[in-house]
DNA sequence: CGAGTAACTTACTGCGAGTAAGTTCTTCTC
DNA sequence: GAGAAGAACTTACTCGCAGTAAGTTACTCG
């Protein structure tokens, strides 16, 4: 659907626009990666990455295969594209959660409610990054599994620098629990918001954000000193 | 290494047995099938769903290629056979070490380490497991995704069953608010795993578990009533 | 207008999943 | 021990898709 192959003849078009329509062909290079680049970002949405054929891509745009190859290397190169912004995008958005809160307990809730709004107002985003890129990590695993282990990397970081604001003054943690900690944290959320995209009527965010606060605030006091 | 391509030769071989060894052809079905199996769990183990092929499991065994579709159907089918078997045995260690305690604190504890050191003690297994089964399930990831989705199911429903037995006799959670708990748990322990297994010196399977264990416990008690 | 280059295409290769149509080996009956 | 019946197994393909070589068309700037 979405009126696949266009009015663009495949042979003689220099002869165009006899119809009004001036047949966009041959545009400048930033501006096809850019369309491609959004091409790829709803198909990949749609279909995930296997599903997803270079040609789909090619023929959405209305441009031949080779091009891409040309702008993005590789199929994996054009995955990698479209998580670069997709994660950029998300990164931010809960960064700034965090850092305009007041008080760690604040910082650690925002940060949640931030998560999950985010991946409730761009779905399509989200499956673009669970799909063989936020999850599929395992050794030999997806293509996207590097950069993914980027963010997620980025998030873990987060949380441990929170963990350590909520340490009472010129106290300082065992190392390996901040970072347990940490991973566990990251492990929930991203558990979660998968459920949560994969039910009819997920609880809201604040909801699902309060009841993780509460599982966990209490405990991140029992961190031993070394 | 360990000796592939056998001895026996691809074309005239019925003139063989000369060496002494009689070459295995045309065994019974089912141990063909085990024999497969156990290749496919290695091969999948070493290089990943996406990195194996077909033909590397049919050389592996000395059978061609159309005999592992005659007995598994599709590449999927080969991997989730794979998948059944090491999801039942982790199913299985770990529910059993939770039935065997004694209360809901020991209980949770018992099925932390049961669940580490099984993965320290199968890499193998793991490594099957994660790579685009565990993890990878996106909405139209992996092959593997509603298989694991089963085992995963399995143990959520294990964990919220355990958040139940914590509850003060008589009371009842909010149903959604065991369920956030339970998920957050199930993939607070994935994550946990995967880091363990991509780091040189992880910490201790008790390690981990007590510091899991006290970052959640207390927060366990804080289950609202609906 | 013509040279130079950026944008783009046609037409392939190669690999790997899956299959059609057999070909041997084994056993079971007479 | 024939020789039929069926299970175990193979050769030789098709087809889809990632990736590429070599060329062609349109824009731009002297």
């Amino acid at each position: 659907m979405t009126s696949t192959t266009h009015n663009t003849p495949p042979t003689t078009e220099s002869a165009a626009a006899e119809n009004g329509g001036p047949v966009k062909r041959r545009r400048d290079r930033r501006a096809r990666e850019r369309e491609i680049l959004e091409a790829a970002e709803r198909i990949f949405g749609e279909r995930g990455y296997q599903g997803t054929s270079m040609d789909d891509v090619a023929a959405e745009v209305g441009v031949s295969k080779p091009l891409i190859y040309q702008y993005y290397g590789s199929k994996d190169g054009l995955f990698l594209a479209c998580l670069a912004r997709l994660r950029a995008q998300l990164l931010e958005t809960v960064s700034d959660a965090v850092l305009a809160a007041g008080d760690a307990e604040d910082a650690l809730y925002a940060g949640f409610v931030a998560w999950f709004e985010f991946l409730d107002d761009h779905p399509q985003t989200w499956s673009v990054l669970i799909d063989e890129g936020m999850l599929g990590m395992g050794p030999a695993a997806g293509p996207a599994a590097a950069a993914t282990d980027e963010v997620r990397a980025a998030f873990i970081e987060l949380i441990a620098a929170m963990v350590r604001m909520n340490l009472p003054p010129g106290r300082t943690a065992d190392p390996d629990e901040i970072e347990i900690v940490a991973q566990s944290i990251s492990g929930a959320t991203e558990r979660l918001a998968i459920w949560r995209s994969r039910i009819p009527a997920p609880p809201t965010p604040e909801k699902v954000a309060q009841t993780l606060q509460n599982l966990l605030w209490q405990g991140l006091h029992t961190l031993r000193t070394p």
